[in-house]
DNA sequence: GCTTGGAGAATGGTATAACCAATTCTTGCC
DNA sequence: GGCAAGAATTGGTTATACCATTCTCCAAGC
């Protein structure tokens, strides 16, 4: 057996680690600005000292994430938002942990009726406007949009609450639950939600956080058993099997029991 | 000018795109397998018809996101649980957003109280277990370590609240302060905090959830406060310029500055 | 002077080939 | 049976070439 090496092999030397490193501390330190044009990637590559090829793959890590946005032709941008930063990771972190829709409501259970009462507390005039406004949309505008509007309207509520990390973190679930949620409006009328949300918001609007929290969980426990009937009406989920091309390929090496595990 | 093609760009048609989504889908189905091994990058290239710089690209990106381990002379894994895969993305997140710890700790108050409410309803024996023993370890373990275990208490809090969803997020929230948090711990003797971490174990042992929320408001609140003392104290933050390297670069191209902007 | 083409440059997207280092598997010797 | 050397496998990295799109810029035409 050859000798050992010394250096511990514990932290891990990837390039593409290292890159995003490099980028994140640019960032940090104002060196990049939002809306600012990166350096072409072949320059980059010099710069940094690597390949074209692993370049590519710490950006593409970074444009996966919303970080940056790159456009053929024209050049590599920050993007001034994180719009939709956790949107991938969290669509995984529910496919890995096996979260189901029903942990999803509880998360929105615990979080969103804390939230509401912090924007009874807090909400500006024009915060109020706008959660009015997502209000008046659900009752007048178009019935496909529904869902939509019941969605922006709880995001109105997170807005107003006047925290952005929550306001990113949940604007994820909602995505990941809005074709869910839209099972349920078939099941009762535009009214019966409208009338929760509309004390939900008279709550805000009146400043009174304590009813806003009841509201909100009132009306999350709602949807929540909504969401249960619907779920148990359509039973068996319609799974699509497109990918036909890999059925071979999982059937040999995709799955657990395969050889050269480690030890 | 030349014919415009008919064919709308405004769907990307990136392959590294693609490819995360045949993964997703994989992943969905149970064709891959949590700790299963996926067939060698130059296999999977040809059998999705892409090039292996492509394909590992759409690889690197779970990978950083925490989906897979790749190990050379080994192979590539798919992750059991996924532990860190909201960290990168929200470090991202506080980079662009310009979010302060500030903002952070508000999203603590938001959230924390809420569950430890939460937790004072359905935590099992094993939980209580679990929280009391980080309890302990702060009391008599290494004081270096005092400031681990503050967070270590909240996130097995987090697990006894039972849900997944919010523990991942605030897990990333916690690192994200960690070292600020750190900071506090030399304005006030260890007895402190750990008399307000008593206090919110008493009440979630005592299954009295209204009694965890206001514990869990108040140290929260005392720590906020002590966290902007001691800002307040070393005013100016070091500020790293590892990366001398770049500082040529960013003069030149990284700024948002630079020629070529968008319409 | 202003608009309008069009050529050429720049840029991201992809594919191919080659080599390296780490790991695992295989083989054959003792 | 155990073990060591070599072969095969696998991820990591680099280099190069080509493509399609977009932008820049200058000259021709009005």
């Amino acid at each position: 057996m050859r000798a050992v090496p010394a250096r511990a092999a514990s932290a891990k030397d990837d390039v593409t680690v290292k890159l995003i490193g490099i980028f994140k501390k640019l960032i940090a330190e104002g060196a990049l600005l939002p809306g600012g044009r990166l350096p072409a990637e072949r320059e980059l590559a010099e710069t940094f000292g690597v390949s074209r090829s692993s370049l590519r793959q710490a950006l593409k890590v970074l444009e996966i994430m919303g970080v940056i946005s790159q456009r053929v032709g024209d050049g590599t941008y920050l993007n001034s938002g994180a719009q939709r930063i956790l949107g991938e990771p969290m669509e995984f972190l529910i496919l890995l942990d096996g979260i189901s829709f029903h942990e999803l409501m509880e998360a929105r259970l615990i979080v969103e009726p804390a939230l509401a009462a912090r924007a009874a507390d807090r909400a500006s005039d024009e915060d109020i406007a706008d959660i009015r406004r997502e209000l008046i949309a659900m009752q007048t505008g178009d019935p496909s949009r529904l869902t939509a509007h019941d969605l922006l309207f709880h995001q109105a509520i997170f807005r107003a609450a006047g925290n952005r990390v929550c306001g990113q973190m949940f604007a994820v679930v909602h995505r990941s639950l809005e074709n869910m949620i839209r099972l349920t409006s078939q099941l009762v009328t535009p009214d019966h939600t409208l009338n929760l949300h509309r004390r939900i918001f008279e709550a805000i609007r009146k400043r009174k956080p304590e009813d806003a929290r009841r509201r909100m969980e009132e009306h999350l426990l709602d949807a929540k058993s909504l969401l249960v009937r619907a779920m148990k009406d359509r039973e068996q989920t319609d799974r699509q099997t497109q990918i036909a091309v890999l059925s071979k390929a999982s059937r040999r090496g995709l799955t657990a029991r395969s050889g050269r595990k480690r030890v």
